[in-house]
DNA sequence: TATTAGCACTCGAGCTGGTTGAGTGCTAAC
DNA sequence: GTTAGCACTCAACCAGCTCGAGTGCTAATA
């Protein structure tokens, strides 16, 4: 990106604030009387037109102000935004809003991503610790009919999957006791990607096991916890996206709908998201948004469980208000479930 | 209702089924063309005249033709229609359609939601087995942090509930252990209903009891499954009914992305029509649905553990095709969870 | 040389008026 | 009781019009 003058920077950025204000193309005249340049608005106009041939702005027609395009939006994030901080009084707003004791996890989850979504009034996102970077904690099983098991498996923070799995002889609940016992006993403490590794050295080691009850377990528990569990997102307040003028027309209501429905591209992205640091900003079609923008954040505690967060809202959101809602509420949930591990 | 007589019921018919063809009003013209009435339209005119006066038919404007009003389809559906049987082609290729060997309630709740979606064409809904009705197996506590207990229920058909707790006293893994013992023993094979009985009078008997761990076991269990459990509903294929042009104006579709979004609703008539024997229709604004008709059937194993699905259009949808599908999903999903509880 | 005033031009939005066609209600004849 | 005929209504569509906001270019200006 060639780099701009003070000028052309502050004329992009001053479009780029009224579009978000207005959601209408922004002329030039509009904009010397909103801001004080002291320019007329011919000469805005020809900064106007270089930003265009830059590719930061475009014009839906001839006789239309400009509005700027996914690119221009991105360089006023990279480089013009400026992110004020919460007040104290904001903040403590906010940690009275989130009360969650007693809650389990799931209703956490959900109860976060309503919550965003009413402080941003866009959609809130959360996805909910991926399975592989849990903490194993316990382990169960059930016996439901012959050679058909439930599995019970919880994590440190108290996240609950189960699954079916079945096992070529039958066993009965005393003896499955005994062997989740031991691996209560075995496994507790390791990361679910650590117990792997684990069961599948030990599996190959003692193939020709004497210890029947250790080798029930082995295979058993191999089968609980080998294959990934799709990622669990919690979406909250699609139908506040509605409102915003750029969905008004049935077909990118439509489309937006089927975003929200199909939840791939959105847990791809909070994936993404879950190994970087800090806030980030996904925008528009080169991640599958078209005309969106995601700003998202993970949370974690100490002993490294992790997921993600997020608004969902036009590209042209408001970011200054919305990054510091998400960053401090991935923040509070961190601590949160630091909390509940303790 | 008054009685129709056999022509105006024909007429009536006609236009119901011309209009859930179409989506158009429908005039008193096209009724003559498409049908072999004998009747010039003129006299279609006075019948239909009729059926307005009796609050069956309107027309949204003066010289658009008729539409049938909700009156209109519920007489149609309770004395005029006939529902086909699936043929055993149908039925087979239905049959083949549900896979659920080796997977857990959940996904296939979900699963057998975007399949009605998938065969209706419009949002396909299940709703879990509710909680007070299912059949107890087994519990299990895990100690999550001083004085806070993650409770894990399983039912019969293996539906997995979990819930957080906090117990005055700090109680270690091992005797949770024995109190869940203690408990799985006591407890199975009643309803939570039943168990809820158990417990409060096993309670107030028992108020100054030696036995510390039974005790614990009550008062732990009592906290555990007292209070109502949401009920769970899988939603799948809301963008379908976005296609339909009832819904391709914007505030239409916003409605029905808030209907969809807030689930009370849907959850309510699911609810009702758990207690219900067979299909039942619901139609339009008398029960919070505007526009739309539900057709849901309720499914149960031999043990009693029940749920509803069923699948929402528009008013004006097929029901002589769709009714016969959730009937016979409904029978399906029934005898899976048989099977799953063998 | 950068800025600006002036001007012709473009184009969507919104209004008007006219036409068309599907449909109605009423009445009088069959 | 049925129907042909007729006047009437109304949404949908189209064409033509004005309006206003905005543009790009050019020539004058500081």
């Amino acid at each position: 990106m060639a780099e701009l003058n003070e000028r052309s920077q502050n004329i992009l950025e001053a479009i780029v604030k009224d579009y978000i204000a207005s959601a209408e193309p922004v002329g030039s005249r509009a904009i010397t009387r909103r801001h004080d340049f002291n320019l007329s608005p011919a000469s805005v106009r020809n900064v106007m037109a270089d930003l265009e041939e830059m590719g930061l702005l475009c014009s839906p027609h001839t006789s239309a102000g400009r509005i700027p395009t996914e690119k221009g939006f991105q360089y006023y994030i990279d480089t013009l935004l400026q992110v004020r901080d919460l007040s104290d009084k904001e903040k403590k707003q906010l940690r009275n809003s989130y009360r969650f004791s007693g809650m389990k996890m799931e209703d956490i989850m959900q109860e976060v991503g309503r919550i965003l979504s009413g402080l941003s009034k866009y959609a809130g996102l959360v996805m909910v610790p991926k399975f592989a970077s849990t903490v194993f904690r316990q382990i169960e099983f059930v016996r439901l009919s012959h050679g058909r098991l439930l599995v019970i498996y919880v994590s440190e923070t108290g996240l609950v999957q189960n699954k079916v799995i079945s096992a070529d002889v039958d066993i009965d609940q005393r003896q499955l006791e005994k062997i989740s016992n031991y691996l209560n006993r075995e496994l507790g403490g390791l990361t679910i990607h650590q117990v792997r590794e684990k069961l599948k050295k030990e599996m190959q080691e003692e193939m020709s096991l004497y210890d029947q009850l250790r080798k029930k377990a082995l295979s058993l528990s191999f089968a609980a916890l080998q294959d990934e569990v799709e990622d669990q997102l919690f979406v909250a307040g699609t139908s506040l996206m509605l409102e915003q003028p750029e969905f008004s027309s049935p077909e990118q209501m439509r489309r937006l709908i089927q975003t929200f429905e199909s939840k791939k591209i959105l847990i791809d992205l909070l994936d993404r998201s879950q190994s970087a640091q800090g806030v980030q900003i996904f925008i528009g079609s080169d991640v599958d948004l078209k005309g969106c923008s995601l700003i998202s954040a993970n949370f974690s505690n100490r002993k490294g469980a992790i997921g993600a967060l997020g608004v969902v809202g036009p590209m042209r959101m408001d970011y200054s208000q919305v990054v510091p809602i998400v960053d401090f509420t991935a923040q509070l949930v961190s601590r949160v479930l630091d909390r509940e591990a303790e």
